[in-house]
RNA sequence: GCCGACUUAGCUCAAUCUGGCAGAGCAACUGAUUUGUAAUCAGUAGGUUGUAGGUUCGAUUCCUAUAGUCGGCACCA
């Protein structure tokens, strides 16, 4: 998919198209007063108030009829300059435009560029003519906090793209519409993986037979991976006293964030709430006895419920749900531990995403927001060290990343991978965070080599993130078409006549069966090639046709999934060659 | 939560704009057919049009509320 911040061309002829679009509003909407219109990564948008008015499905068609009459009439665009008491000036009716006046330095020359009847204030740069913004498309629209904060007026922002060519435009318009057959919402239902009910409830999964084959096997792949890794499961319950989350501090700052508590009906002090994270109890556990400097680290893991009360308008299918399911794990360690263990988790995520494939993530190192302190626990001096610990792994161990200010957590900063859905949404995969303040509130302790108490540090990481979102974005970047060892459904065998040959096809299933491999029969009273269709488009991997030839010389009739191709080989080389398959995790 | 839109058979969609007996394909079921690599033929059944109100002689269609879904915004420990 395009990025049009990648391209200098590009994002000034959208810039340019973006000008085009608000010129066109001024003319539908006198009235409209603009904020900013940038280039993002998928194109263009401008933030307008229209007063009272807002903007319909029905109104883009309309903004677009008129934006080519403009493209058409070809006006020139050009640049002039003002001072700064010029534009005050000339603007002062215009509150969001003194805004953004105000803001710059004293004594600079502010950029205008003029389009026939229409001028903006402007850094540029721009094309020449409007003429030249013929090829684009108005995508979508909504509504916009002014400055992102929903304390502020609702804007209009309206997303648009634009190309040099009416070639382009189409494909990229088409590239669209592609992606959203690859959306995990629409490949789980056709797949017939979750589903969702309004009457259980919005945000809340229930997996179907094959969705539950697949997390069942991505959780014993995690789990296995953590023992090789030293990693010890536990299993904590989905629900908790509330004192646990007054204690850990979630109850100031997350209370929103969940579900609403459950009072006990005989005792007035006493209340349960879901759990939205299972630090806490892992911090309970890890106290229940005394530990060593020897010990450390220990690194308690489980595959847990989660239960979040997210926005509403937050909701996208298992991508974000109010019931999920984390491989989450706490990692107690001592403060000269916490570089090698930082290291080993990122080992690990680059290790996993090695075996599904994934090249396509970006580390973030996810820091505090110097604007608003107070939102966090813990003094300067403790987020400037662990910031830069965090740092100074990915920098040793030459993993590229990017620094991003406020996505911290309240409790510490953080090392996310990011990834991109289908539909482009920026979503957090892996996590890996450094946590001086659990220790402290809960009073962790271990004895150190010289017998005094010390408090040890917490990393909290998520390899998988939840098995829910992996799922999600798996379907995304495989269509759906899972690795073998993953299908729900591995092996489909069909008899060429059910009434002949299906004796001896429930012969090799159950032998597949008897391997632990999924296999099933379909001896349904249909013609070959609808069964052979039918596997096909339920994205099975692996077919086999067996018919008179095959039941005497015991042999099989292969054709993989997406290959008209066929191989015959005997049952035997088949098990051998399916299983190492399987084994690989290929 | 906010702005905009959507919700019709198990699924994918018509009919809604302009109120007047709600249709199709696939799936399901029954029967015929007995199959060698992407849809065999015929028939049957399937709906208080998300829910609750309102307007109207009459509402799937118009209005209000509500739930869910979708696109963004905000949020995302």
């Amino acid at each position: 998919m395009i990025n049009f911040t990648e391209n200098e061309n590009l994002k000034t002829l959208n810039h340019s198209c973006a000008h085009m679009m608000a010129h066109a509003i001024k003319h539908i909407w006198p009235q409209a007063k603009f904020w900013v219109g940038p280039v993002v990564e998928e194109g263009f948008y401008y933030d307008v108030d229209l007063g009272d008015a807002t903007i319909t499905d029905e109104d883009l068609p309309k903004i677009e009829k008129e934006m080519k009459k403009i493209a058409k009439d070809g006006k020139r665009i050009t640049r002039h300059e003002i001072s700064k008491e010029e534009a005050l000036e000339q603007f002062k009716d215009d509150p969001y435009k003194i805004d953004l006046i105000q803001r710059m330095p004293e004594g600079t020359d502010i950029s205008m560029y003029t389009q026939g009847d229409y001028t903006d204030l402007c850094r540029g740069p721009h094309v020449d003519n409007e003429k030249m913004c013929r090829y684009f498309k108005l995508t979508k629209h909504s509504g916009a906090y002014w400055k992102a904060d929903k304390n502020n007026k609702v804007l209009q922002r309206i997303y648009g793209v634009c190309f040099p060519t009416q070639e382009e435009l189409d494909k990229h318009l088409a590239d669209l519409e592609d992606a959203k057959a690859r959306d995990h919402r629409k490949l789980g239902k056709d797949l017939e993986l979750f589903m969702f009910s309004d009457i259980v409830g919005a945000g809340l999964p229930m997996y179907l037979p094959n969705g539950f084959t697949i997390r069942r096997a991505l959780s014993d792949y995690i789990m296995n991976k953590e023992l090789d890794q030293g990693y010890i499961h536990v299993a904590t319950p989905s629900v908790a006293n509330t004192k646990l989350y007054k204690i850990s501090g979630h109850w100031d700052h997350y209370k929103d964030d969940m579900f609403p508590a459950m009072q006990d009906r005989r005792d007035p002090d006493n209340a349960y709430v879901l759990r939205p994270m299972n630090c806490p109890e892992h911090m309970i556990m890890y106290k229940s006895k005394l530990h060593s400097y020897r010990d450390l680290p220990v690194r308690i893991a489980e595959v847990a419920n989660d239960f979040r009360f997210e926005a509403s308008g937050a909701l996208t299918g298992i991508e974000r749900a109010r019931a999920f399911t984390q491989n989450d794990s706490h990692i107690f360690c001592r403060p000269d531990q916490i570089g090698q263990e930082i290291k080993n988790v990122t080992k690990l995520i680059l290790d996993v995403y090695h075996d599904f494939g994934f090249n396509d993530y970006r580390f973030r190192l996810s820091l505090r927001d110097p604007e608003n302190k107070e939102k966090y626990f813990g003094h300067d001096e403790l987020w400037e060290k662990s910031e830069s610990e965090l740092r100074e792994v990915l920098k040793e161990m030459k993993v590229p990343f990017y620094e991003a200010l406020g996505e911290a957590a309240f409790y510490g900063p953080k090392i996310d991978v990011q990834v991109r859905s289908a539909l482009g949404h920026d979503v957090t995969l892996s996590t890996i965070q450094l946590d001086y303040q659990l220790p402290e509130r809960f009073e962790l302790e271990y004895v150190d080599s010289d017998g005094s108490k010390k408090r040890p540090v917490v990393i909290h990481r998520a390899i998988l993130g939840s098995l829910d979102r992996f799922i999600a974005f798996l379907l995304e970047e495989t269509k759906g078409v899972l690795p073998l060892w993953l299908s729900p459904k591995q092996v489909v065998i069909i008899p060429v006549s059910p009434e002949h040959h299906a004796e001896y096809a429930k012969k090799i299933a159950s032998e597949l069966r008897a391997m632990g491999i999924r296999a099933t029969v379909d001896d349904r009273n249909e013609k070959l090639g609808y069964r052979i269709r039918e596997a096909q488009t339920k994205k099975i991997p692996v077919e086999i046709v067996v018919g008179d030839g095959e039941a005497e010389n015991n042999s099989v009739t292969v054709r993989r999934y997406g290959s008209k191709d066929q191989k015959q080989m005997s049952a035997e080389d088949f098990y051998k060659e399916i299983r190492e398959e399987i084994a690989s995790k290929k």
